[in-house]
DNA sequence: TCACAGTTGAGACTAAGTCTCAATACCTTG
DNA sequence: CAAGGTATTGAGACTTAGTCTCAACTGTGA
């Protein structure tokens, strides 16, 4: 999966420096989403010596390319998903923080339909689902 | 509207202060999205002295109420749009901040087909549409 | 191997948001 | 129309998120 990464950022024409792999490593090991802050206490952890202003630019270059996508999560902290770079959504655990990918089923009828009614022009959208993953409800229902 | 929310705030059992009534004013005669920054500036532009912890406080207050509703901007900032208790979502218009409200058109049909393939339980979730609106899309083929 | 443009970390800086606390102002009760 | 208890307030310190600058460094293509 880091693989992935550093080969989609090669092809974007940006260089596979030393922390853009080590980051791409960390952020392949991350289970569900993740914070700069995340990512930032990862690298000191190791002692990678990379900078804050490093994870930031790394993120948002994903992000230009659609490896990795913002939500924003219901208290309000931004974090990042890494996903494939096809338009869909996600579904996010409240409880243990995994995702779950949505692709469009039917959201596009909708968001025709509402630009039929307002008369706006909708350029992008953003759909984010919160609630328990399957493994969260089951260990409420048996504890 | 500056009255509406006061009422319902006067509802909800909390205190109707000099500052709330006045940041109610100043929220009630702004169009489209505001930050937090923004009635920050207004309040100090017309020397209100008022704190910016009790602004923060108030749109708490009023979210909590669902009086006011949080919108991620595209460009990561935090909004809030005045708006009705119902559930509903918002078309921001990325030219003028333009709001416009959209009740739920299929987006039910959408998270509950989301929630049996995921196998999610769904409890909450956010849609937010970006475009232009009816205005600035006029305004550009005129010009 | 070389040169140069892209990238880096440090750290200053700005902006966003939270917290504490003593002073104040609602509002209920008498 | 007091008076008193409690919710609320502003100031400002503090924390966290994110940006910017710049000199040093390092991929990469020639
Ligand atoms: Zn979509
Ligand atoms: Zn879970
Ligand atoms: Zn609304
Ligand atoms: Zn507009």
């Amino acid at each position: 999966m880091a693989r992935e990464l550093l080969e989609a950022l090669d092809q974007a024409g940006v260089r596979l420096t030393g922390p853009r792999r080590e980051l791409a490593a960390l952020i392949a090991r991350r289970q569900g989403h993740f914070t700069a802050a995340d990512l930032l206490a990862d690298a000191e952890r190791r002692r990678l010596g990379i900078g804050r202003a490093t994870i930031f630019r790394l993120l948002e270059l994903l992000a230009d390319q659609n490896l990795v996508e913002r939500v924003d999560l219901p208290d309000g902290r931004h974090a990042y998903v890494p996903c494939e770079p096809s338009h869909h959504h996600h579904l996010v655990c409240v409880s243990c923080g995994a995702i779950s990918e949505v692709d469009d089923c039917g959201i596009d009828a909708v968001t025709a339909e509402a630009a039929r009614r307002s008369g706006f022009e909708i350029q992008s959208h953003r759909l984010e689902l919160f609630g328990r993953c399957p493994n969260c409800k089951s260990a409420e229902s048996h504890q």
